[in-house]
DNA sequence: TTGTAAGCGTTATCAC
DNA sequence: GTGATAACGCTTACAA
């Protein structure tokens, strides 16, 4: 590898002279600048960021935590997060959890073994050891989706538009609504879209069936499974549908249609997430859009803003959300 | 940041020794290991990579550049290569082009720069740049999806599994079939799937009508803009599509649905990749499976068996693909 | 079994 | 304007 004190060799100055150059800080006299430029030119130079950060204690990479990489949401996130950093001069390095949580301190620990300047972590479930391991930290951390005490967070307001959209079942005149939620472990997809729910239920003034509140994990398998187990606990069929991701709407909607429901007529059906193919399935699916885009951008925009910052406020911003009426409602 | 300095003085022993029994090299007592581990535990010390692979000139990172990280086969690779790459001690670094050629380059120069042990290159357009670009890379490139001369690649048998399609429309009796493709640029996707059909067509002895061989992006609304521009093209309509991706399928489908086609009994359509949603759209799709999966695998395997050989011998290994019937044909 | 010291490729300080 | 030189945190001969 070519390095900074050849260069300095072949163009007959010094390696600070060289490095002043590189980084625009202080003098270097046109003559020296053009034969610098030249050498690296001919010779194809790029600096170690190895060693660069070694000494500047930066590394401008951003270290990003994500539950599985192939789900529509975390790949939309981490795709704005990569533009708005990218756009910075700041690179990912990707760390996967498949949804285990222990790995997401190992994880938190890996990124700081690499000396990351900032961590983004799309939280899913929060427990006691993750939160003192983030507290550990000395790079800040900006949390999406779930909300984490003393952190920056982004977080979708899951209550409010799980209850949202039971209220717009209500107004349809819906009064058997079945539900098909996540483990409640995960507080903002699990719990609170469950609350908001049952919430809303209770202010519509309808019953709630034990029966009809099914769970399912984050694959359309397990939401089919969740439907069947739903339209097979009594005779009566809900006449309304909602689910807490997509994918299971997806899900129990593949087992509505294989046994000869129609949907909307039949059942009406609601997912969360506005996941790409909601919209092209058929019928295209009511859900709620929650602007992943923009909630990434965010996480990666508070991320930088942090970063460098000694004292590190907390921001929590809460994304808009906005409920998408399609056909299976 | 606590150093292994300041380990080994609070443990009573030089870095060396602490070196020693980080990385298991060498004699330590039992007595020194004692302390050393109490001590580490009790700060929370991590080493720092940066400086490690300063030394050691390995970062145990891999960059993979991909052209969108928000599309199916994208995430679903990089999630493949992740798994096997975590198992094996490495991460990932992410690097973005967004389907713009030029970043390509850049990329590979950003990831230069990191020291990057090896490079996965989800590749899409190949120019002399970047083949001249990857030839100058000191560090093992695997390329997926595209040949490039001279490297280690993972292919799909483009060609074959296009012309695969094509027989099925023909053995099912089908003689107008409309095409919809994408920028021959993209060598892979858009020359030899459509070179595959083509072949497969004239060896039907079927006519390709010019007016329906239609080019869009890889978006869902440009393969609804080609499948108008098909049925738009004149009076009478093909009774079979062919798109050489699901999202592009998908978008055509959405076409013809809207104006009243029946699927497949007016049109039937195919597409390529067996994306997720491939199975839960109504009709289900008939699409080809290249397992990105396993591709995702081998792309790492292969990644990982080249780093540290000097002599890197050039693989080509193509993926073994399979149609999957299902309700749209 | 342990410690000293050099070196990895940069940048930053300071003297010239 | 420029160039020694130390330092960043680690590993690795080599010496003890």
């Amino acid at each position: 590898m070519i390095t900074i004190k050849e260069i300095a060799k072949l163009a007959n100055a010094s390696s600070s002279t060289v490095s002043r150059y590189l980084n625009d800080s202080g003098y270097v006299s046109e003559e020296t600048r053009k034969r610098i430029e030249k050498v690296i030119k001919s010779t194809g130079y790029v600096p170690s960021e190895q060693a660069k950060s070694l000494r500047t204690k930066q590394t401008k990479v951003i270290g990003v935590i994500v539950p599985r990489l192939s789900t529509d949401t975390s790949s939309r996130l981490v795709n704005s997060i990569n533009d708005i950093l990218a756009e910075q001069g700041y690179q990912i390095i990707l760390a996967n959890t498949n949804l285990n949580p222990e790995k997401e301190i190992a994880n938190l620990r890996l990124l700081r073994s690499r000396q990351v300047d900032g961590i983004i972590l799309l939280a899913t479930n929060i427990n006691p050891t993750l939160i003192k391991e983030i507290e550990n930290l000395t790079v800040p951390l900006v949390a999406l989706g779930q909300e984490i005490p003393g952190i920056s967070v982004i977080l979708n307001d899951d209550y409010q538009a799980a209850k949202d959209m039971t209220k717009l079942f209500g107004e349809q005149s819906h009064q058997d609504i079945a539900f098909i939620g996540v483990s409640e472990q995960d507080r903002a997809v699990g719990h609170l879209r469950k609350k908001g729910f049952l919430d809303a239920m209770n202010e519509l003034g309808l019953y709630v069936d034990p029966k009809w509140v099914a769970e399912a994990g984050f694959d359309l398998q397990s939401g089919y499974q969740a439907m069947k187990t739903i339209a097979e606990a009594k005779r009566q069929k809900p006449t309304a549908v909602f689910a807490v991701t997509d994918t299971i709407a997806i899900g129990a909607m593949h087992y509505l249609l294989e046994h000869g429901y129609d949907i909307p007529g039949d059942v009406a059906i609601a997912g969360t997430g506005n996941s790409r193919v909601s919209e092209y399935i058929r019928p295209a699916l009511t859900t709620i859009d929650f602007s992943n885009e923009l909630a990434g951008k965010q996480a990666a925009e508070l991320i930088i803003d942090q970063i460098g910052k000694k004292e590190l406020s907390i921001k929590k911003v809460v994304m808009p959300y906005s409920i998408i009426e399609r056909d299976s409602v």
